[in-house]
DNA sequence: GTAGAAGTTGACGTAACGTCAAAGTCAACC
DNA sequence: GGTTGACTTTGACGTTACGTCAACTTCTAC
């Protein structure tokens, strides 16, 4: 089966316009194109546009959908991580409406707001999702990471949580305290709990994580920018909370 | 409680250049600013941005945003709506994941994709939800709709189904159907199909909602450049049409 | 042949900020 | 009081992912 480029527009919702955008920037190149210019698609293309979809609807953009949309992995692999992280985001949402339920109580019930109240108001709203889904995905499919200049931009884009973890280790670093140190422990329990917002780590892959922060050259650099310490400690007190807090 | 912008950026994870813009367009305005020229922002102005990121969220743009978050209203009842809401777009992010679960199902059993099935691909990515959203919103607060130039954008940004209704009623005008004829109530019919996507109207609101068609200046204004017989037509269309087929 | 739908390329415009620079303000410390 | 660093402002250019439009070609049905 082929499918012209309105026909597809027309079954994924998606402009003729975005499938030629995604034509130039070789995101969704067409099956073949005729001889008179026009694009055709297949099955193995619409596939891959049901995944760019997916990861348009997670949030991503197309720099990191291009990253982990590629031919060769095992799709239903794929399409199993992509399952996984439209139900986060379901469960995401489901937050954002307790959120405002609560907001629904406390204005009903005339409430002052104190500094603490209001952080509570605001529940649900992080969606660092790029980075972790990236992340992820780097960690499965580590070995096939892009070079292009443009994934160098990945360390800068994180979020203020991670950087506040990042600010935690170095303390804990010049006050000489060790990998196993409950301070330290319970740094590592705050970025546990922040990647565990759209994924949860078993033991294999925390530390498999924690593998990637020190041995990938990017992340490595990036470390190393901060503190030279910073790589190995970091991979120490991973393996110490993964070993004796997950299974 | 006063907060400042750092303040409500690091809560609501939003930056202050955000809240900047915002303030710019007139969107969340601060409490005040000191004479410093600094912004400073209340409980009230941490509630609109609530509502404001909620909207956000849901994919609506800003001047959607605006016309939905507004002073004077019932916050209780703007906050149930918008809990509706984002249980809807959870349903969604379920209804996607089913469509994942089909494709990983199928690609598992190594499927030949026929047309029909390429459909079931794409299920749950229409997210017309900025027409739909602010429809029941102005269904709801008629009365207080905006008068900037900039909202008179609304219609041009209609989706295809829209147009395609508008296109059938025309027809019919021309084909001096009244308003009862079977074919118009089957174009009503494809109407209310298109609203029940996002909410379902009972009798009095679908009649509400043509009321607003035709009462609104800027809905008749807009129906009049298609055809000035359209807001009246369609007015009876869907009256006849929820007095006979809704409760 | 004609008309209208479908399709292309090319190119400017848009929305919602992100980023950066320059400068002012504030608070803590010496 | 001076210094430093965090915080804040305004101003302005840049970015991303298309939307919109124009001009032209191709295809299909009558």
């Amino acid at each position: 089966m082929t499918w012209s480029t309105a026909q597809v527009a027309r079954m994924s919702k998606v402009t003729s316009r975005t499938l030629r955008h995604y034509d130039e920037i070789g995101l969704l190149p067409p099956s073949r194109v005729g001889a008179n210019g026009y694009r055709f698609y297949e099955q193995e293309q619409l596939l891959r546009l049901q995944q760019i979809l997916v990861l348009r609807e997670l949030g991503l953009g197309l720099d990191a959908i291009a990253e982990i949309v590629r031919d060769g992995r095992d799709q239903a692999a794929v399409l199993r991580m992509h399952h996984r992280w439209l139900l986060a985001e379901r469960d995401r949402f489901d937050r954002l409406a307790k959120t405002v339920s609560r907001t629904i109580t406390d204005v009903e019930g005339n409430r002052i707001m104190t500094k603490k109240s209001a952080e509570h108001w605001f529940e649900g709203f992080d969606q660092p999702t790029q980075q972790h889904l990236q992340q992820e995905a780097r960690e499965r499919w580590g070995e096939s990471v892009d070079t292009t200049p443009k994934s160098t931009d990945w360390w800068r884009t994180q979020g203020q949580g991670w950087v506040a973890i990042v600010d935690e280790l170095i303390a804990h670093l010049d006050a000489d305290r060790r990998a196993d140190d409950p301070a330290v422990q319970r740094t590592v329990e705050g970025h546990y709990q922040w990647i565990k917002g759209h994924w949860t780590p078993n033991r294999e892959s925390y530390i498999g994580l924690a593998d990637v922060y020190a041995d990938d050259p990017r992340f490595r650099a990036n470390f190393d920018k901060s503190d030279p310490r910073l790589a190995e400690f970091l991979r120490a007190a991973i393996t110490e909370y993964a070993n004796t807090k997950l299974s």
